[in-house]
DNA sequence: TGTACATCAGTGAACGCGCGTTCACTGATGTAC
DNA sequence: TGTACATCAGTGAACGCGCGTTCACTGATGTAC
C-alpha cells in the first residue's frame, strides 16, 4: 500500500507493484509445482490475477524474468549462509555451519537450487549477465573470506593452500551432496552431517595436525564413530 | 538433421532393428544438440528416417524411450570406469583413475550426464524402475569393490570407514566437480586434477599415515605444489 | 470549479509453433496350398 | 510351380494442447486550463 509520490509524474497507479508481484508469483509457482517447466508466462499471469501480455510491460521476455528470479534467489542463499555463520565459535565452525546451511537451503528449495546450479545457463548468453553474476559472486566471496580466515589458522610449518582453489573445493563438495540428493531423492543416502564431515574432517586434521592425534588417522576414527560433531 | 536415405522396411523378424536405430538416434540428438528438450519423438523419427507414429510400435511412450536411453548410458559409464581402472597399480591408483574417468565421461557427454544425474526422475514414477536402477547399481557396486580394497590397505591401527558411506562420498565428490562444470561452464574452475586431488589426497594420507610425511600436512604440500600426480 | 485531454497499465484476441499421441490405412513380406 | 491370403512394420492426417509473443484497444487516472 505505497502512496503515490506526487513527484513521480510518469508513474501512475502503482506501476512497480505488479513487477514485484510477478516475481513473487514466479517464485511461488516454483515452490508449489517443484517444476521449472510449470513456470510459464501464462501461469505467472494467472497467479497474479492479470493477463499474460501485461507481463511484458515489466519484463522484456521470459528469460529476463527468470534471470531476475535467479538474482533474487542468489541473494537469499547468500543471506541464509551469512545468517548461519553468525555466532560461530571459530572459522572452522563457520565453514561447518555454512556448509550445512547450504545443503539445507538446497533441499528446502530444490527448484530454486535447480535454477541456480543445475540448469543450462544459455539464458544468460543473450542477456545482461551482471545481475545474477554479481549476486552469485557475493556468496562466493563471503565463503572465500571464511576460507582465508581458516588458512590463517593453519599450524606453523603447514603449507597454505590457495584460498580460491580451496573455496571451489568446498563449494563443489556441498554442491555434490545437495544436487545428487535433489536429483536422486530415492537413493539411500547416508546422513547429511556424516557426508559433510567426511568432506571436512581430513582437511581440518591436515591443516591443524596438532589438534589431531597421530595425524590424519583422527579423521577416520571420528567419522567411523558416527559422531557428527 | 538429414534423414537417412530411402530406408528399407524391416523384415518380419527384424522388428527390433528399428528399435535399436531409435535409441541410437535419440543418443545422437542428445550429443549433437546438447539439449534434452530437442530430443522429441518427431526429431528422433526424422533422424531415423521414419514417421513419428512408428516410434510407438517399439516404445509405449516417450518416457519409456528415454528410460531405455538412460539404461544404455549407465552401462556405458560403467564400462568407461572399468576400462579406466584396468591396469591400475593399486586400489588408490584405481580410484584416482576412475574418478578422473567419471569426470571426463560427464564433460565429454554433458547431456547424457544431465539425463542420468541432473534431471528430475519423475519419469521413473510410473514406469519400470528396474532397468536403469540395475544399470546404475552396477557402476556403484564396482566402485564400492574398489573402495573395499582400499580399506583393506589401511595401515594397522587406523579405523576402517564404512565402505558404503565412503563410496557415496567419492561419488558425491566427483559428481560435484562434474555437474558444476556442466552447469556453469563459464566459471573459472581450477584444473580438474587439482580439484580431484584435493578430494582424495587428505584421505589417502589419513588411511596410510606412514606414506605421508608429518601426517596430513603432506596433502596440503602436494596440492600447493600444483603437482597433479 | 468543471471539463477536456494526455498518459499508460492492463486487456482480449490472435499468431505460429512444436509437442505427444491416436487412428484408420497401405503395401511389402512370408506362407499355405 | 503359381497364386491367394494373412501378417504387421510403417504411413499420413489429424487431434488438442500449452507455449511465448504481438497488436490494437480500453478505460481509469492525473493534470492543464
Amino acid at each position: 500500500m505505497t502512496p503515490v509520490d506526487a513527484r513521480q509524474r510518469a508513474r501512475r497507479g502503482e506501476g512497480d507493484r505488479l513487477r514485484g508481484e510477478i516475481l513473487a508469483a514466479a517464485e511461488d509457482l516454483l515452490v508449489e509445482t517443484a517444476d521449472e517447466s510449470a513456470v510459464s508466462i501464462r501461469a505467472i499471469a494467472d497467479r497474479v490475477g492479470v493477463t499474460a501480455p501485461s507481463i511484458y510491460r515489466h519484463f522484456a521476455d521470459k528469460d529476463t524474468l527468470l534471470l531476475s528470479v535467479v538474482e533474487m534467489v542468489f541473494g537469499r542463499l547468500d543471506a541464509a549462509l551469512e545468517a548461519a555463520a553468525a555466532g560461530a565459535a571459530d572459522p572452522f565452525d563457520e565453514i561447518r555451519r555454512k556448509g550445512r546451511a547450504y545443503v539445507d537451503f538446497g533441499l528446502a528449495h530444490p527448484e530454486h537450487y535447480r535454477l541456480l546450479f543445475m540448469c543450462k545457463d544459455d539464458r544468460k548468453k543473450d542477456h545482461d549477465l551482471d545481475g545474477p553474476a554479481v549476486a552469485g559472486a557475493g556468496a562466493f566471496n563471503h565463503l572465500q573470506e571464511t576460507v582465508e580466515r581458516i588458512i590463517d589458522l593453519a599450524a606453523p610449518g603447514v603449507p597454505r593452500p590457495d584460498p580460491y582453489v580451496m573455496t571451489c573445493a568446498i563449494w563443489t563438495g556441498v554442491h555434490g551432496v545437495t544436487s545428487l540428493r535433489i536429483a536422486m531423492p530415492g537413493f539411500p543416502w547416508p546422513a547429511i552431517d556424516e557426508q559433510l564431515s567426511m568432506l571436512a574432517q581430513p582437511w581440518h586434521d591436515a591443516l591443524c595436525p596438532t589438534a589431531a592425534d597421530h595425524g590424519g588417522a583422527a579423521a577416520v576414527r571420528r567419522r567411523a564413530d558416527g559422531s557428527q560433531h
